[in-house]
RNA sequence: GCCCCUGUAGCUCAGCCUGGAUAGAGCACUAACCUUCUAAGUUAGGGGUCGAGGGUUCGAAUCCCUUCGGGGGCGCCA
């Protein structure tokens, strides 16, 4: 299609120019501007090249291009030629493509690549940051999946060490036999509770803190009553994620738990210092030298034998290694982290555990307008109260706004899809690295550049093709309005955009995308009837109508955005 | 002190990797458009020294240097 075009392009360019397709490669470009072609040759790198007045080689190579197929004309403006591909032929090709499920999906079989990301601590709720961690987490499985890889979604929960003893303690002093049922709240919240009464309990009482280190002591030492309690609020904890999880749209293949592996990755880590690959510092300390990598040195495993972050990262690593071989290890982490995966990665590499290559996706911070969330001031914006509240939102806009008679549950279940599909697209549609301001009244908004938006256009095709549906043949001659054209174009760009999405882990491209696509789709929902044109033309939109439909679906579906039939 | 990210319209952000022809969206504001496939939509309007300075180049928001502002990191925390 469009590749295939510019390949054309390049070709008679290089031979108009006795050039090599090397010299010719990059060359072309896209304008951004109408009427300047689908494709342009700014002559003046040639000129450089070949020390002759751009505007002349302009003329010249226009003087020896060939016949085309897929590029209808092309033409002279000062020192560029711009390309004009054949539009009849585009649509013929899009439009016949478009519906078809895989459209712009990757055929290429590639290799595993494991996707770790949410990752969240066992003691508290997740908040607003772990819904960005995990709507970039899954967009880019899902993405890497459309460009061919096989994705194992894994998810460690750092289930072990002081912060969740920290709410053990506080329930076993003041929790008196209560439970999440008991009080009927959801168990990541009643654990989360009794982590806040420790923190504040403590600042009166820092003697808290020393029984903690006692209480961590017996659950190492495997004590069964520490372990019997750790257990229980852990569950609490794992089912309340689980309910978050579910309400996002979020699962894993694959579930760590640190407590599993912690007693292994000690051993791990001492026999690689056997063998010489880790060094003591002074303090007694097993440290990993890395000033060959420019990095700071990295202590993996404490003096007293006890782990740290790395220790356990460098074991996941291995036994994630070890049981899938990996072509691509990404980690989905926020960019304070920047350093220690760079650290880990090293490290990694030392040991030899390099399957593939590994990658930090790194994250922005998500920051309220009145800044930094903050978990000591209570200004940390809670998942679950922000997917109900969104979801609450939408139900009112669905009653207050339409005539449409949906019972309760079917209100309820758009609701919650709609709310949800704001949220996501809220959270992906700004680069991975901008630290993003999340404005809690904007999020709730439904118009313009929001994922309501999107799914409103498909809604709209949709209803076109609940009424009639195209049949034979596609008379592309039928389409040639520029609402149609560039909405053609759009549809052809759609293979091009995934991959790129793919190559550099970055789902707001499709976002962008999808956003684009519906703009063009509303405007010529505005200017092109279907329904109600001639018979020939209505047929050839209704094509056109069911690849939007197609393309605006599985862009939605890239970004964990379910599509809705109504609204 | 050192390292990384960042600065584009009143606000929130694309574009920067891979330099090209008049710098784009959305929100907000103003004015229109529903007996017409769902108005969660569309159209029009104003709004910019692309933080500043220098350099490279035929050409710089984009590449390089300097500088100022914002954020993060430099833990035997995660």
């Amino acid at each position: 299609m469009l590749d295939k075009a510019k390949k054309e392009i390049e070709d008679a360019v290089a031979k108009a120019a006795k050039l090599t397709d090397h010299d010719v490669a990059q060359l072309l470009e896209v304008p951004r501007v109408e009427g300047q072609g689908d494709f342009a040759l700014p002559c003046f790198k040639l000129a450089a090249k070949l020390k002759k007045d751009p505007k002349l080689i302009a003329k010249d190579i226009f003087a020896h291009l060939p016949k085309f197929k897929l590029i209808k004309k092309a033409e002279i403006v000062g020192p560029y030629l711009n390309f004009f591909v054949d539009t009849e032929n585009l649509t013929k090709t899009v439009l016949e493509e478009a519906v078809k499920k895989d459209y712009g999906f990757s055929k290429a079989k590639k290799g595993k690549v494991i996707v770790e990301f949410l990752s969240p601590n066992t003691n508290k709720p997740l908040s607003l940051g772990h819904l960005r961690n995990a709507a970039l987490g899954d967009s880019v499985s899902r993405i890497l999946e459309a460009n061919g890889f096989k994705v194992i979604r894994a998810c460690l929960f750092n289930d072990r060490g002081v912060h969740i003893n920290k709410s053990i303690l506080a329930y076993q002093r003041w929790g008196k036999n209560r439970t999440p049922k008991s009080e009927g709240v959801k168990g990541d919240h009643f654990v989360g509770d009794y982590y806040v009464m420790f923190s504040k309990k403590a600042e009166e009482d820092p003697k808290l803190n020393d029984e903690v280190q006692e209480m961590l002591q017996k659950w190492e030492a495997g004590d069964r009553a520490t372990l019997s309690i750790w257990g229980t609020l852990n569950g609490w904890v794992l089912d309340g994620f689980k309910q978050t999880l579910k309400d996002f749209g979020i699962e894993f293949d694959k579930e760590y738990f640190e407590s599993a592996h912690y007693k292994k990755a000690k051993q791990l880590l001492m026999d690689y210092f056997k063998k010489g690959l880790f060094k003591r510092d002074d303090k007694g300390n097993i440290v990993a030298a890395l000033d060959s990598h420019g990095l700071p040195d990295k202590v993996v495993l404490r003096a007293d034998g006890t782990s740290v972050y790395m220790t356990q990262d460098i074991t996941l690593a291995k036994m994630k290694y070890d049981e899938f071989k990996p072509e691509i290890s990404i980690y989905v982490v926020g960019d304070e982290q920047n350093l220690h995966f760079q650290q880990l990665f090293a490290i990694l590499k030392m040991l030899g555990i390099k399957a593939g290559q590994y990658h930090h996706l790194s994250y922005g911070m998500v920051n309220l307008p009145e800044g930094r969330m903050k978990s000591r001031e209570g200004t940390v914006v809670d998942a679950d109260d922000l997917i109900e509240e969104l979801a609450d939102t939408v139900k009112v806009e669905i009653e207050t706004r339409h005539n449409h008679e949906f019972n309760e549950k079917k209100t309820e279940e758009l609701a919650h899809k709609i709310g949800v599909g704001a949220l996501k697209y809220y959270l992906l549609k700004f680069e991975p690295k901008t630290t993003m301001v999340f404005d809690p009244k904007r999020s709730v908004s439904l118009e313009g550049d929001t994922g309501p938006y999107v799914q409103y256009a498909f809604v709209r095709a949709s209803k076109i093709l609940e009424k009639e549906t195209a049949k034979g043949k596609i008379k592309a001659e039928m389409l040639n309005l520029p609402e149609e054209i560039a909405l053609i174009k759009q549809l052809a760009r759609f293979p091009e955009v995934i991959a790129k999405a793919g190559k550099d882990y970055q789902p707001h491209l499709i976002a962008i995308y999808a956003r684009e696509l519906a703009d063009l789709f509303n405007g010529f929902y505005e200017k092109a009837p279907v329904l109600k044109a001639n018979k020939e033309v209505k047929n050839a939109r209704l094509y056109l109508v069911d690849a939007v439909r197609h393309t605006l679906q599985k862009s939605l579906n890239l970004l964990g955005i379910d599509e809705v039939e109504v609204m």
